[in-house]
Formats: structure tokens, C-alpha cells, sequence
DNA sequence: AATAATAATGTGCTCGTGCACAATATAAAT
DNA sequence: ATTTATATTGTGCACGAGCACATTATTATT
């Protein structure tokens, strides 16, 4: 209704008190007497005040530093379309004043993950974007980071009880379901399901098991009774990779596969070169050589685990909340994508 | 490379000039030697100076009035929700002092939306958030509005050659081929495909032909020579819907049906009163009527055009643009969600 | 060489907030 | 009643950009 903006100063006017007395009020500073406090509140009850923001930031001036915590990217590119997007909220964050410093972590040596994050926390970053690969030692790190009085912002992985500003994710278990949903409509029926999990990174395994409980309890639900089984594959062992998927075939062709990580397009390799594209098969992430699949069919669904704008939002979040002392929302589940062939284009 | 944020008083006492200098400098206002202009820019070329936006846009400290144009939700609540997008991005606006306000038409009388415009002009608002659903008479009010100098985004309907900021939409024969793909995936073998337009608002026409054609594209190109039907509906004559549908049904069932509006679950009402739950259906737009069939499963997917997302981003961009003086991408083409039981709830 | 005209440069103020510190008012102690 | 202590209130400044205007330096004119 109050279209106006009203300001510290027009509030002292209308209250007839100083801008200081005001201030004192606004920020519950004290020394202020009952009979300013009433005539203030009395106007503050009246009119809308919200301080500007620009001012306010521009009088704190802070240059602020976050620091940009994730797994480095040597062997997919799943971690570089987060590092883009880190990128790409760096750009805007920096006309505020903020800089992003960006830190990668092997995801097989959880003990330089520790040596990296105690020697960061001596450079008193302002705020810390993590993905919190290795559970139990991310949590001793964020501790340490509330004792710092560091805020924080996790994404990709969700970490329990955590006190951080903001997660920023998906819901794993709802993506075994959608991935379950979608493969009941296109699977040959009467045929049995595989899950497949890539996951010789000790430290993503508890998303594979959330991934697959979903997936399983869709199917449960429906009542029809497909027989689901679950495969572990590894793609250190890239040799054995063939040889292991012959053994999943070598009965019949499965009614379909799901593939819970971003390593789909390694099953679509096998499918392709042994004749049996027309199996269905869905799996993770916009990475270019899953995206060649989906193009040309093997691959017949993609969810989109959105890095990037993972990445993004959380470089942005707690940007607005550095400079402006923006509230955050404490969880944010980005939406299970559905990618196709024909509108992948919009998703990349 | 340069991490600090230099300011205009630094590169002064660099160049050894008064802060004036280096103002007229950035600013090409002339009234500058030689010796001062090669000093400062010597020091410009080294350094990476970007204005502070905040002080910028202290110092400004305009007030900005932004006036969003839709058409008015009675029917149905597709445009509620880009009411939705519009008062959330109206909240954060608000505090960098752009104040929004609504206008809504009717999308079935041309000559309000002309008095509506014009009337409009006069206030000389700062921005103009606009869904050009009459074609024309948009056009000729944009012109106004250039000759004005007043900028403008456009949403949801795109209009060729404007000189707009921006357009926030979808790629709408893209979002045909998407309907057509899913079709495909799920449709009845060997029977003729239906696409149903329901569009007693002739200001929406055009869209739905870009739709079907994108539709009929895809099926083209597969080679796959699927008989498909185009009919079109009225919601107006709600009676005449069943007879209409009747003679869709009167041989077999079709192989699958693609609606082109948010009106799916007038279809869907019939399939379920019918018992023809198992027909293929598509539609658009995460409206409460269709998310009710969709969940009950007489809707097999939605594609979602995102109307809340739409509005909030056209705002944002022009507050910032107001406020910031940020650039804005001349194009936004928001993905095509697909959307099924399993991942509405992320959409919502 | 002295004055007028013009070019070039420097300074002061504003925007709204938030704090430090100075100024003033009120209460307590002698 | 006067001094001292404490409570309350008001003022000044900084943040960085941007512009108006005052000041100073340079060139042109007599």
C-alpha cells in the first residue's frame, strides 16, 4: 500500500528525533527513552520502512572472498559445468565487490581434502561454497567453519544436521523415481530392470544407494512386479567393463537399464557396438558424451543434475547474502530435468 | 589477474590528476589536456577499473516505476502464475526503489488493451514488462514506447523486429517437436494421432500454429508416416465438446493426443467419463485442473512453459537494467520442462 | 605587459546507512 | 545548590560515483 520508500531521515522528521535516535531503535542499540522509542515505533507501525539496500552495502563496502570448494575435473566433465557456473556468478559477484577463489579436491584422497581445507581456513574467507564429498570429513570442516564464524553453502551433496546458510541440490531419492517412471514407459515389458552404479569414488556412494531406493520403490508402488537387479561397475577397470556387461546379457536383453551416474554413455558404447540400441537405457547428466548418445538414440532419457546452475545459484545466494545481508532459503531442490534429443538444446 | 576494485580517487592519485579529470575521462566530457587524458589512460590500460555499481546507483538513486502488462486470469490461472513470477521479483525490487505496477487485459478486447496502452504512456513509467498477445496493436504501442525512450521486455509471445531488451519465452516449434517425441515414445502403434487447439482467443492463433508445425515436423522427419488430424475446440461452447470429441472416437481411439493450450484436461474429463484413460495425452502448463490428470494419469506428460519463471526473470532483468544499468541477453528461451507425476513437485 | 577569453583542473556536495563521538539533558550524590 | 555521574540525543563523517561550480593555468587580444 506505502508506495513510498521512506528513509532514516524522514522517519527522524515525522517523528521528531534525530537520525541517530532512530538508528539506535531500528538496530536495538539502546539509550533511548521511552518517550522517543513510543513516538518512533508509532511511525515505524505506520509506514513500511525497508532500508536501501545500495546504501547500506555501499556503507559496509565490504570486499567480501568466497571460496569455491569442489571436486576437480579430470575425468568427466560433470565438475567443469559446475565450474562454469561458478564462473559464470563470479562475473557478476565481482562489480560487488566479491571475489570467488576456486579450490579443487581429489575425490580418491580424502586426506589432502583435509590438508586443503584447514590451510584455506587460515585465509578467513567471508563465505564457502562446498560439495561435500567425503561426509565425515566435511562435517569436521564446516565445525570448524561455525566455530570460524564462516558461513557456508553446500550443494550437490546434502549433508544432515549441518548448519549451513543454504543447500543447494536435488532430491535424490524423487530422481530414482522419475528415472523409474520413465523407463516403466518405455522398458519391454516382462523383462527384467537393471540398475547399474559406476561408483568407484568411495565418496558419491551413499547418492547411488538414495538413487536406487527410489527407483525401487516406484516399481514397488505400481504393484507390477519387475524383477530389479543391481549391477556395480567400475570404470577404472575399463576392460572388464565388456565382459561384465555380457554377463547381464547373456540370458536375454534386459527390459531396460538404469545407469545412476553420469557414465550412462559407457553402457550406451556397449550397447551400440553389439546391436541392442533398442534397449532402453537411462541415465545422469549433460556431459558431452552422453549427450552423443541421446542424439543418436541409445541413450533414451537424461535427467539433468544441473550443475551449473547448482554452482550458480549458490555463488549468487550467498553473494546477495554477503553484500546485502539477504536471507537465504535454507534448502533448495532444483528440479529433476527430463532431457530429450529435442530439448536438450535449452538445457545447455 | 587484477583483484583489487580500484576507484575513481585511486586512479587519480596514480595519475597524479584531481578525481574531476578522471571522471571527465571515463565519461568523454571533454575539458581535458593531452598530458592529463595519456596519464589516466596509461593508468586505465594497466589496471581493470569497473565502476562500483552500488555508489552508481546510490548516487542515481532513482526511483523507478515499472509497469507490467498481462492478460487478466479469470478463465483459467496460466497467467496467475506469471502474476506469481511478477509479485515475487515486485518483493526484491522494492527494495532497490522500483515499485511494479499491473495492468491486465482482456486478451478478447482489442480496443481496451489500445485505451489501456495509451492511457498508460501518459504516467511515463521507466520500463514496460509486456505480453504481446494482440499482435498488432502491440506493435504500435512499442513504437510509442521507443519514440518514448521508455525501454521494454517482452514475455511469453515473441514479436519480430522489436527493438525490445529482451524477449522471455519459450521456442514454441521446438515445444511441438518435444510434444511429438513424447508422443512417439508412448502413443498406441498404427493409429492416427490427434493435435487439438483450443483457441476461441484469436490473439493466440499464431502460437498454436508454430506449435503444430513443430508437431507435425518431427514426425516428417522420423519418416514414420503417422496419420495426424488437427481439430479445433472451443471452451466456450463447453456442451459441444463432447459431441465434438465423440466424432474424434467415433471409429477407434486414436494412437495419442497432443493439446496445444492448458486446456488438456477438458480432454482429459472426457477420456476419464469415457474410460479412455489409457489414450496417449500431452498438453501444456502446470495449472491445477491438469495436474489433477496428470497425477490421476489421464495426462501422461506436461510441458511446462514456466509462465511464473517467465515474468519473474522479465522483471529482475529490467530492475537491474534500472537500477545496475546491466545488460540484458537480447533473447531468454527458457527450457521445455517436461513434467510427470514423479518431478511436478520441483516445478511448483 | 596588462587584460580578457578560454581551457583545464580541483573541490564540494548529494545519495542513505551506520557508526563514533560530541553535546546536551536528567538523575544522583555531596 | 553545586558537582559528578549517567542517560539520552544530535552531528559529522565515510563509503564511491557523478555532476555543478569555483579555481587556476594557458592562450589570445589589445
Amino acid at each position: 500500500m506505502e508506495k513510498k520508500n521512506y528513509t532514516i531521515k524522514e522517519i527522524a522528521r515525522l517523528a521528531e528525533v534525530s537520525r541517530g535516535t532512530v538508528d539506535r531503535i531500528l538496530h536495538q542499540r539502546g539509550n533511548v527513552s521511552k518517550k522517543a522509542r513510543q513516538k518512533v515505533e508509532g511511525i515505524l507501525k505506520k509506514i513500511d520502512y525497508s532500508p536501501n539496500l545500495i546504501a547500506r552495502s555501499l556503507k559496509a563496502n565490504k570486499r567480501s572472498t568466497i571460496v569455491a570448494i569442489l571436486p576437480s575435473n579430470e575425468k568427466d566433465n560433470y565438475w567443469n559445468q559446475s565450474l562454469n557456473g561458478i564462473l559464470e556468478a563470479a562475473k557478476k559477484a565481482k562489480e560487488f565487490n566479491v571475489t570467488i577463489e576456486i579450490k579443487k579436491y581429489d575425490v580418491t584422497n580424502a586426506r589432502l581434502f583435509n590438508r586443503l581445507v584447514s590451510e584455506l581456513l587460515l585465509t578467513r574467507p567471508d563465505g564457502i561454497l562446498l560439495a561435500p564429498l567425503f561426509y565425515q570429513e566435511s562435517l569436521d570442516f564446516l565445525v570448524k567453519c561455525i566455530k570460524a564464524n564462516i558461513p557456508y553453502v553446500l550443494f550437490n551433496t546434502h549433508i544432515e544436521d549441518s548448519q549451513s546458510l543454504s543447500f543447494i541440490g536435488q532430491d535424490l531419492f524423487a530422481s530414482g523415481r522419475v528415472s523409474a517412471d520413465l523407463l516403466d514407459r518405455i522398458k519391454t515389458p516382462d523383462k527384467p530392470v537393471f540398475i547399474i552404479h559406476f561408483d568407484e569414488d568411495p565418496a558419491i556412494a551413499n547418492h547411488l544407494k538414495e538413487k536406487e531406493a527410489g527407483f525401487r520403490r516406484y516399481f514397488e508402488e505400481k504393484g507390477n512386479h519387475v524383477a530389479i537387479q543391481t549391477v556395480r561397475l567400475s570404470t577404472r577397470q575399463e576392460h572388464q567393463i565388456d565382459k561384465k556387461m555380457d554377463e547381464i546379457f547373456v540370458n536375454e536383453a534386459p527390459g531396460g537399464i538404469y545407469v545412476s551416474t553420469s557414465k550412462a554413455h559407457v553402457v550406451a558404447g556397449y550397447l551400440k557396438r553389439n546391436a541392442l540400441q533398442h534397449v532402453p537405457l537411462i541415465g545422469y547428466d549433460l556431459i558431452d558424451q552422453n549427450i552423443d548418445f541421446l542424439k543418436s538414440g541409445e541413450i533414451n532419457f537424461l535427467i539433468n543434475q544441473n550443475p551449473e546452475r547448482q554452482a550458480y545459484l549458490g555463488i549468487s545466494y550467498l553473494s546477495d547474502h554477503l553484500v546485502f545481508g539477504k536471507k537465504i532459503e535454507p534448502t533448495n531442490l532444483l528440479p529433476l530435468d527430463i532431457i530429450t534429443e529435442e530439448n536438450l538444446a535449452f538445457y545447455l
